[in-house]
DNA sequence: CCTAGATGTTGACGACGTCAACACTTTTGT
DNA sequence: ACAAAAGTGTTGACGTCGTCAACATCTAGG
């Protein structure tokens, strides 16, 4: 019977990989994922995850790859239920973009991190990190069709946005922003700031 | 005799190793530092590092100390040469800070990366680091007296600026922001972007 | 039922960080 | 001057790691 997709020997491993390599690394950094304790953890032995991915790198591309969709999700639900076309909306998926952040710290760092994944191990990853880009370029361009913001290279514009949310995600995760800190008024602050800074001035 | 401190077998080691692991860093980023080459690079043996530094961490943590001490230096300059109290300071600030981390990209990663450095290796460094933020603080704190910036919590605008530069050298470094751009261009835009978001509105 | 392919296991290899034991060199105390 | 002490470098070894080849087991399809 084949109701539950067919459970070889463990039932959907890859599946189970995948997830348990995000919540070590979500654990206890990207370095405590070892193939030996990933399969002690899930009941097999230390090389069966070769038969799903090449090697360790591929499996963490993987993580990285999960993440880059789950993020792409969040900030298209974000543009989609936030109507307003005001800068409002630009704020708000920064402020998401953070968040998403702040709340995978391990997997953000592998995402957008060269030191794990090495240079040449991320042809597509490459690709899904720029159409997430591109989203945010594209709401620039529509901000500034609606004469809110500056008509500069959209491009260019979207690089500096995407440079403070990133900046401060990064500076957060890597534990430099200190904790007794208002984080959420950090963050409400760096998209207004940044947001003010891009906005056509009203002389 | 003495006059050249004293060579015992090598010549000071230490200094040898820190520059090596350095060189060894930015050609091949820090995986690429092992204990066993970075001996054979400088003709000694595996171990030898061990009389030295406490262990490969101490050694990296040298490395990453080691450049703080130099973007120290350097901010401290760049606001030394550069008396203007107008805006322009800031910006120059901001954008040396970024241009120090686009030619030290590895070693840059390692002073703000937790990856390679586990959080508790980190007790001085911490404080080097914090010092260094102080620097940018205060030169928020004085434009702000100045009348040229919002008066703001200024440790609070300070993160954002920070957040904006720190961003910018990431994503560039971790190869984000592709060549053909305008690196240049976008450094300037960033930074007269955030400072212009920071700024006293005229009305 | 039995063969082919998919999936999981075991043994082994080389590379790694690290330590203990040893060897050599320089300094220091008398 | 010389012996003890401290500083510095080497070798051998251990445990862990990623990975592969060989083998075992399970499932599917004729």
């Amino acid at each position: 019977m084949a109701n539950q997709i067919s459970a070889y020997h463990h039932g959907d491993l890859r599946a189970a990989l995948l997830a348990e390599a995000t919540a070590m690394i979500t654990e206890g950094g990207v370095a405590s994922v070892t193939m030996r304790a990933l399969g002690q953890r899930l009941g097999v032995s230390r090389a069966a995850a070769y038969r799903h991915f090449a090697g360790k790198t591929a499996l963490l591309v993987a993580v990285a790859a999960n993440g880059f969709d789950r993020l792409s999700d969040r900030l298209q639900a974000t543009g989609a239920d936030c109507k307003q076309s005001s800068g409002e909306r630009l704020r708000h998926l920064g402020e998401e973009y953070v968040l998403f952040a702040l709340e995978n710290p391990a997997q953000y760092r592998l995402m957008y991190g060269k030191e794990a994944l090495a240079r040449n191990d991320l042809p597509e990853l490459g690709k899904t990190a720029k159409a997430l880009f591109d989203q945010f370029a594209d709401v620039i361009r529509s901000h500034q069709q609606s004469g809110i913001l500056k008509r500069q290279d959209p491009h260019a514009l979207a690089y500096v946005a995407w440079s403070a949310v990133h900046g401060l995600a990064s500076l957060v995760i890597e534990g430099q922003i200190q904790g007794t800190d208002d984080i959420d008024g950090l963050i409400r602050l760096t998209t207004k700031t940044v947001l003010d800074g891009m906005r056509v001035r009203s002389r």
